[in-house]
RNA sequence: GCGCAUGUGGUGGAAUUGGUAGACACGUCAGACUUAGGAUCUGAUGCCGCAAGGUGUGGGGGUUCGACUCCCUCCAUGCGCACCA
C-alpha cells in the first residue's frame, strides 16, 4: 500500500467534522487551557505560507495539550470590519458584506485543508449583529463610566454625579481640569453638566485633529497621507479639528505598565509597550510675566512640563508649540508679523514633513518675557514647532546647556547660553548628564543634579509655582472613524448632547446602504441616510469603531460564544480565565495589545472576570522572508554579480526558477528559454554584460530575501503546496524551518525532506504489496530506550514551543527504529500518538490501521519511563590542555581515582602527555575528562 | 540618534544549566538496485592538509582546566520608536 496523502487527508478531515471531534465544551471537571490565535483580517488576497505558521504552532500545541489531558479550547473567528473591504467597495460598488463573507469562505477552506482542530462552532466574527451588539454594549459600558482614582478603577458615571452633587470636585483626585463646588455643579444646566461629564467618562466624545482631504471629502489614517497629500489621487491634506470619540485610554497606563510585570511576553515586547506608554515624571512649573500687545499690558503664565527640574537656573528662553493657544495672546506688535508668517509656513507642515526633516531649526520670537521665578531674570518666548502642541502642557522651558534641540536652536539664534555645570558643558554640545555638579543654581548650588531634581519639586510646590507631575506620551485612543464597514455608535445627539440608546435597543444594525462616498462635512458614508440619521430623540451619531473595537475582547467571546443575554457568562469566562497560549506576529504590539488589555481591566474593575491581563504568554512568531534573484546593474550595464562589490539593485525574477543554478548562475541560453515564459517580474531594459570564458555566456545573479508579497513575486501559496506534499508535509515543514519566533526566508528545497520522512514512515507500518507488517511481539530494551528517549525530548520541546528540535528528534526516532527493523505496534502506536499533534492525518490513518477505535485525538500521551534510559557507562571526551584527544568507555559509577588511572593506562592520551604528570585532571561525571599539563 | 533582537558549513538550522561545535534536514559527491528514475537504499561531506596534524561559531580583547554560551569593545544585519521636554 502506497501512501496517499491526498486521499487519506480529505478522508480524515471529513471524519473529524462529521464526528465533531474538535468541539470543546466548558466542562469543569477538567483542567482548561485556552490557546488562541490572533484574530485574522479576511483579506481578498488569501493566505500565503508566511500566514499559517503561527496556526501551525498553535495548532500543534491545542493538539498537544489535548493528549496530555486538558480540555483546550482553540477557536477561530474573523475581524471582519476593517477599511480594505470599503476601500474595495468604494472602487467596485460590491457591498463589504458580500466580499467579507466571500473571503471569509476562501480563507476557512484554506485553512481546513492544512488540518487544523479548531472548533468552528465557536467561530465569531466582529461583523456579526449578534457580536457587535456587545461590543456596543461594552461601548455603552465605557461611556457611562470613569476612572475612580482613588479606588483606582472604573466606576459607574452615577457616582460621580452623586460626588459631585455632595461636595463638588473637592474630593475628586484627577479633576481633570474642572474646578467647582456642589452648589455650581447644581446649578449648571444639563448641557454644561453633561460637557463636565464628558471630561470624566471612558469613552469620551471631544475635538480632535484628524488629516482632511477636502478633494476626496473625507478623513485620511495617517498611512493614507504621503508628503503631505492623499495616497490616492495625490490631493492635498490638511489638519482639521473634528468631533471625535476617544478612549481614555490614559487613566490606565500605570496599571498597563504595571501588568507587564505578570506576563509572559518578549522583553523587546514589554519594552516597545512600555516605549508607547512612555512614562515620564517631572513637574509642572508655571512662569508668568507681562506681556506688552497692542492691546495694552496684559499678564500670562506659561506652563511647562520638565522632567529636569533640577536644570530650572538654566533656562534661557521658553518655547511654545505654535498651536498654543497664548501665542495670540501674548505677541508683542513689532512681532506680530513675523509670528503669523511663521504660523502660516507651520500649517503647511505635515506631520511628515516635519519628522522627515527632523534636524532643520525654525522658530520665531513672540516678542514677550516671562520672569524666572527664583531670579532676576527677563527670559524670552518663542515659538517653534520642535515643540509638539500634544506632549506635556505644550510648552518647554529651554536649558542649553543640558538639552541638544535646545542648544542647537540657541545657536541658531544666538540665544546666549547659561552654563549651569561647570567643566561638564564644553560650549561645543550640550550634555544632559544628571551626575554633574550645579553652579549658578541659587539654592541647589553644589548638589549633583539627579539629587537636585526633589529638591527643587519642594521648593516649587512650597512655593506655589507648580506640582509634581506624571505625563505619559502616551494619547487617548482616538475610537470614531468616518467610515462605513464599522459597529455603528449607540449613540443619538440633541442639543450637542450625547444620549446613549438604552441595552434594551442594542444592536444597533449597521444599516445597508447603495453607496460608499462620504458624506457632508467629513461626515461618514452614514450621514447621508437621512432617514437613519434622523430620529425623533435627535440625529445619530454617523461614524463607526475602529477596527481594534472588535478586536479588544473577542477572546471572552469564545468561551461563551452563543450568549444572547450578555457578552459572555462569568461561570464560562472564569472557567477559561486568560489566554494561556497567544500567538501571532509582532505588528500588534502596540495597538490591539494594548487596547485590549484596557478592554480586559475595564472589564475587571467591574468584577465580570478574576483576571485582569488577557493574555498570559504571549509567542510572537517571526516572519517568513520569500526570496528572489535580482540583477545588478553597475553604470548602463547589467553585470554578474560577485560578493562584496556595489551595485545598484535591477529587477527582480522568481526565485527558484531552473534558468538559475544553485551557485547562482544564470546563463544565455537558459536566460532566453526563460524569457519566453511568464516568470520574469518586468524585462530589464539595460544590456546584459554576459560573461564568457570560452564555454557558454553568463552571469551570476544576487538572491535575496524579503518580506513576502505578491508584487514581489515571491509568495508561495499553502494549497499548491498541500496539494504537492500533503498537510502534513507542510505543517511538519513550516515547523522545521527554525525556531518559531525567528524571521525566516522561505524555500521549498527542503520541505523534500519532511515528505521523504513521511513515506518513510508509512513504509515502517505498511509494505507495498502486503499491506500492514506491524507485529505483536514484545519490544526490547533497546528498542523501548530509544521510543522514551524521544517521548521525552519530544514532550520537552512542544513545551517550551521549539518545535524544530522535536521535528528532528522525530527524525532521529525513524532512523534509529528503521535501523533496528523495528515494527511491533507497542512501540509504533506511542510513536503515532506524540506524532499526531504535528501529522494529525497520516497518524489518524495508521492509528485506524493498527485496529484502535475511534479518533487518535482522544488518545493519552504516552508517559516517559525513566527506567529505560538509565545507562551503566558512558562514552567519555578526554582532552589534554582542552583539546579533545580521545573517547574513553568509562562506567559512570567510577570514582576520580579509578577515572585517573583508566585515563592514564590509555595509550592515545599517554602519547600526548609525553611521560609528565598531569598537574591536574578534570572529571566532571556524565559530561568530560580535562588533563591540564 | 535611542531601544531591542540576531550573527555558527554551500543552505535552513542544532548544541535546554560554561563541558565532545556543526544534531536533524536540504544540497553536493560516490556507489547499489534498475529498461528508466526526479523512487528507494548505502557511504562521504566545516575549512587547510597526501597524512600526522592544524584550524574553526561576525572582528579584537578578557575570565576559566574548559567559552557558540559569561564580561568588555568594535562591526554587520533586522525590527521598533523617533524633535517626548
Amino acid at each position: 500500500m502506497e501512501y496517499k496523502f491526498r486521499e487519506i487527508e480529505k478522508k480524515w478531515q471529513a471524519y473529524w467534522k462529521e464526528h465533531h471531534v474538535y468541539q470543546v465544551k466548558n466542562d469543569p471537571e477538567k483542567k482548561p487551557f485556552y490557546v488562541l490565535d490572533m484574530f485574522p483580517y479576511p483579506s481578498g488576497a488569501g493566505l500565503h505560507v508566511g500566514h499559517p505558521l503561527g496556526y501551525i504552532a498553535s495548532d500543534v500545541f491545542s493538539r498537544y495539550k489535548r493528549l496530555k489531558g486538558y480540555n483546550v479550547l482553540h477557536p477561530m473567528g474573523f475581524d471582519s470590519f476593517g477599511l480594505p473591504a470599503e476601500q474595495y467597495a468604494l472602487e467596485t460598488g460590491q457591498h463589504p458584506a458580500k466580499t467579507t463573507e466571500q473571503n471569509i469562505k476562501t480563507f476557512k477552506s484554506q485553512l481546513e485543508k492544512i488540518g487544523f482542530s479548531f472548533d468552528w462552532d465557536r467561530e465569531v466574527q466582529t461583523s456579526d449583529p449578534n457580536y457587535y451588539r456587545w461590543t456596543q454594549w461594552i461601548f455603552l459600558k465605557l461611556f457611562s463610566s470613569w476612572y475612580n482614582k482613588t479606588t483606582n478603577k472604573a466606576e459607574p458615571v452615577e457616582g460621580l454625579i452623586a460626588e459631585f452633587e455632595q461636595s463638588g470636585t473637592a474630593n475628586i483626585q484627577d479633576k481633570k481640569g474642572c474646578n467647582f463646588t456642589a452648589e455650581e455643579w447644581k446649578a449648571f444646566s444639563e448641557k454644561e453638566q453633561q460637557d463636565i461629564l464628558m471630561n470624566f467618562r471612558l469613552a469620551y466624545s471631544s475635538f480632535g485633529e484628524v488629516n482632511w482631504c477636502e478633494a476626496l471629502g473625507t478623513v485620511l489614517a495617517n498611512d493614507e497621507v504621503i508628503n503631505g497629500v492623499s495616497e490616492r489621487g495625490g490631493f492635498p491634506v490638511e489638519k482639521r479639528k473634528m468631533r471625535q470619540w476617544f478612549l481614555r485610554i490614559t487613566d490606565y497606563a500605570d496599571r498597563l505598565l504595571e501588568g507587564l510585570e505578570r506576563v509572559e511576553y518578549s522583553e523587546a515586547m514589554k519594552e516597545m509597550q512600555r516605549n508607547w506608554i512612555g512614562r515620564s515624571e517631572g513637574a509642572e512649573v508655571d512662569f508668568s510675566g507681562v506681556a506688552e500687545t497692542k492691546d495694552g499690558k496684559k499678564p500670562f503664565t506659561i506652563k511647562v512640563y520638565t522632567t529636569r527640574p533640577d536644570t530650572i537656573f538654566g533656562v534661557d528662553f521658553m518655547v511654545l508649540a505654535p498651536e498654543h493657544d497664548l501665542v495670540k495672546e501674548i505677541t508683542s506688535s513689532a512681532q506680530e508679523q513675523a509670528i503669523d508668517e511663521y504660523l502660516q509656513y507651520v500649517k503647511s507642515r505635515s506631520d511628515r514633513e516635519r519628522m522627515a526633516e527632523a534636524r532643520q531649526i525654525t522658530g520665531c520670537f513672540t516678542g514677550a518675557y516671562v520672569d524666572h521665578p527664583f531670579m532676576d531674570k527677563k527670559v524670552p518666548v518663542w515659538i517653534s514647532e520642535y515643540v509638539l502642541s500634544g506632549y506635556g502642557t505644550g510648552a518647554i522651558m529651554a536649558v542649553p546647556c543640558g538639552d541638544e534641540r535646545d542648544f542647537n536652536f540657541a545657536k541658531h539664534f544666538n540665544i546666549p547660553i547659561t552654563n549651569i555645570i561647570g567643566d561638564a558643558y564644553t560650549g561645543e554640545e550640550a550634555n544632559p548628564t544628571k551626575d554633574a555638579i550645579l553652579e549658578n543654581s541659587g539654592f541647589l548650588n553644589g548638589m549633583v543634579m539627579r539629587d537636585a531634581i526633589g529638591t527643587a519639586i519642594d521648593r516649587i510646590e512650597k512655593g506655589g509655582l507648580g506640582t509634581r507631575k506624571v505625563n505619559y506620551k502616551m494619547h487617548d485612543a482616538g475610537f470614531s472613524r468616518q467610515r462605513y464597514w464599522g459597529e455603528p455608535f449607540p449613540i443619538i445627539w440633541k442639543d450637542e448632547i450625547a444620549y446613549p440608546l438604552s441595552e434594551n435597543d442594542l444592536p444597533l444594525e449597521l444599516p445597508h446602504v447603495e453607496k460608499y462616498a462620504p458624506g457632508k462635512n467629513g461626515e461618514g458614508p452614514l450621514s447621508n441616510l437621512e432617514d437613519w440619521v434622523n430620529t425623533p430623540l435627535g440625529r445619530r451619531e454617523t461614524s463607526t469603531m475602529p477596527g481594534y473595537a472588535g478586536s479588544s475582547w473577542y477572546f471572552l467571546r469564545y468561551t461563551d460564544p452563543h450568549n444572547n443575554k450578555e457578552f459572555a457568562s462569568s461561570d464560562a469566562m472564569n472557567y477559561w480565565g486568560q489566554v494561556d497560549v497567544y500567538v501571532g506576529g509582532t505588528e500588534h504590539a502596540v495597538g490591539h495589545l494594548l487596547y485590549s488589555r484596557m478592554w480586559t481591566k475595564f472589564i475587571y474593575d467591574y468584577g465580570y472576570i478574576s483576571f485582569d491581563e488577557p493574555y498570559k504568554k504571549l509567542i510572537n512568531q517571526g516572519m517568513i522572508t520569500g526570496k528572489s534573484y535580482f540583477f545588478t546593474k553597475s553604470g548602463d550595464k547589467i553585470v554578474s554579480y560577485k560578493e562584496g562589490a556595489e551595485y545598484e539593485m535591477m529587477v527582480r525574477f522568481k526565485y527558484g526558477h531552473k534558468a538559475v543554478d544553485s551557485t547562482g548562475k544564470l546563463t544565455k541560453k537558459a536566460f532566453e528559454e526563460f524569457l519566453k515564459e511568464d516568470s520574469i517580474h518586468e524585462a530589464p531594459q539595460f544590456e546584459i554584460d554576459w560573461m564568457n570564458d570560452g564555454g557558454e555566456e553568463y552571469i551570476y545573479v544576487k538572491e535575496e530575501a524579503e518580506k513576502m508579497s505578491k508584487s514581489k513575486f515571491n509568495v508561495d501559496n499553502p494549497d499548491d503546496l498541500v496539494y504537492k506534499y500533503g498537510a502534513d508535509t507542510f505543517r511538519m515543514y513550516e515547523m522545521f524551518l527554525g525556531p518559531i519566533e525567528q524571521s525566516k526566508p522561505w524555500d521549498t528545497k527542503g520541505i523534500e525532506g519532511v515528505n521523504r520522512f513521511l513515506k518513510k514512515l508509512w513504509r515502517l507500518f505498511m509494505d507495498e504489496e502486503k499491506g500492514l507488517i506491524v507485529t505483536d511481539e514484545p519490544a526490547t530494551d533497546a528498542e523501548l530506550r530509544v521510543l522514551h528517549k524521544a517521548i521525552k525530548k519530544i514532550g520537552e520541546d512542544t513545551e517550551r514551543f521549539s518545535f524544530n528540535t522535536a521535528v528532528s528528534a522525530f527524525m532521529i526516532l525513524l532512523n534509529e527504529l528503521s535501523d533496528l527493523k523495528c515494527r511491533k505496534k507497542e512501540i509504533l502506536t506511542p510513536l503515532l500518538i506524540i506524532l499526531s499533534p504535528y501529522a494529525p492525518h497520516i497518524t489518524e490513518e495508521l492509528y485506524h490501521a493498527l485496529g484502535y477505535e475511534g479518533s487518535v485525538v482522544t488518545a493519552q500521551y504516552p508517559q516517559v519511563k525513566e527506567q529505560y534510559l538509565v545507562e551503566s557507562e558512558k562514552e567519555y571526551p578526554v582532552s589534554v590542555n582542552g583539546k579533545l584527544r580521545t573517547k574513553i568507555f568509562i562506567s559512570l559509577e567510577a570514582t576520580q581515582e579509578e577515572v585517573e588511572s583508566i585515563v592514564m593506562d590509555n595509550e592515545v592520551i599517554k602519547k600526548w602527555i609525553e611521560g609528565k604528570k598531569p598537574k591536574k585532571v578534570i572529571y566532571v561525571k556524565n559530561k568530560m575528562i580535562n588533563l591540564v599539563i
